[in-house]
DNA sequence: TTATCAAACTTGTTTAAACGAGTTATTCTA
DNA sequence: TAGAATAACTCGTTTAAACAAGTTTGATAA
């Protein structure tokens, strides 16, 4: 791929925020100034500043020009939604410490109530997986997944303990594209108060949600049951004109 | 407004969707097949496009077509996050009767406290408002608003009790753009033990937030606690390229 | 029949230009 | 001085064209 050109500069403009460079409540070097400074045509330039303004960090405001709307976070989120970000990316983004526990691995077939949930046809061919994620020593992730067997061959217990994305994406080279969530409180199970690190708490925030490869094939489902402390979701909307 | 040309082509190409005409798994008509039906340039339709993209309706392929990978919704979600809706907007999609009742509405300064909770300056004038949401008979959200007095002028409890957002949009002519949000899921208060229906809950999913108007103020702060059954939040993501 | 290659699609990126419309600052006028 | 008109900005939308790059299909050659 021959790197695109609006990438480098969303990155640079993204950077130029998150260090302070342009701070809360600042203007932003107007759409023209940047086709100076990064020599192309405003259409690049105003690509990369409408993905800053789908991310929550720019406000443009005809007429004015562009406003910075981005505040640090309180670095309390592990989790940012809007974005599709695996476990381990989003650990090591936040400089923690995690591991990866496999409670379950095998092969099954789907029935009608694992069509219900999933949205899976019945009878496909599917790996079960349950796994436990620690951020330091405590548990505070019940993954259960449901993939593909076609779509995702080879997978084994050692991949599922490390990160199945690396693998999916390198060895296999697959390309994960889009994901649909839905997000709920729930009451804790048994089997929540059993694997995770509760504390005081029952309940669960819960993260269920499919995923699309670049084939459109709904290659897996999967649901987080997250620990309520310490997790929270991010999330930025942009109001549809009328 | 000159009435954008992209918006119908975007709704058009929605309401095809929804309505079944091309249905989960389908490939789109291509771009070029579109700029002839709606007689514009392919830029024009992709932008209609990419909207639906960002939304979950649609899997563009390189190479290959647009694929519709939307799945209509089994309706037990009154909210949809990833767009900016109010509580009588979401009621009316969902075709549920709702009512408001303001427990408190009153006036005060941001004290260091607030301050640290909302992000308004200290000494801005606020109305502090506090509500209740029914669906039906029963009582399923605990709203607590802070609005900026110097952005809304005029603010009352008979306001409040129907739609705040009306009245900023049309009474006013404010234009709400952007917001902010933190999804989290929280321990019961007392307080929302005593106002809300939480049944056998002891606790709620809690979604706070700042709100810009179209001039980057930010002139609102809300915080909505959400009783967690027959509520959820579904999010759409398209995965960065790197 | 099978494998290979090329043509004809598809979407993705970028340029260039023009016009519309909202905002701000300046200039001119009363 | 105060107010109105204007010029010079800002972002928003649309057109037109070209090329890149991935996929599918069908013709061609072994």
């Amino acid at each position: 791929m021959p790197q695109s050109k609006y990438e480098p500069i969303y990155r640079s403009i993204k950077e130029d925020i998150e260090t302070g460079i342009y701070k809360y409540g600042d203007f932003l070097p107007s759409e023209n100034e940047y086709t100076v400074r990064f020599e192309c045509t405003r259409n690049t330039v105003r690509r990369a500043l409408s993905l800053l303004t789908s991310e929550g960090y720019l406000l443009p405001q005809h007429g004015r020009g562009v406003q910075v709307i981005y505040r640090p976070d309180d670095g309390r989120s592990l989790f940012t939604i809007g974005g599709i970000e695996s476990f381990a990316e989003a650990a090591e983004r936040s400089g923690r410490k995690t591991t990866t526990k496999v409670v379950v691995f095998k092969q099954i077939k789907a029935d009608e109530k694992v069509n219900l949930r999933t949205g899976f046809d019945i009878g496909e061919d599917l790996y079960y997986i349950e796994r436990v994620r620690y951020v330091g020593k405590r548990a505070v992730i019940f993954d259960t997944n449901y993939f593909l067997m076609s779509e995702t061959p080879g997978l084994q217990p050692s991949i599922a303990a490390s990160s199945i994305y690396r693998y999916l994406e390198g060895t296999l080279g697959m390309t994960i594209t889009t994901s649909r969530r839905r997000v709920t409180a729930q009451q804790a199970s048994e089997r929540d108060k059993e694997l995770l690190d509760l504390n005081h708490f029952d309940f669960v925030l819960s993260v269920a949600g499919q995923v699309f490869n670049s084939r459109g094939v709904m290659f897996e489902y999967t649901e987080s049951r997250h620990v309520p402390d310490q997790v929270c979701f991010i999330e930025s909307a942009v109001r549809q004109k009328v």
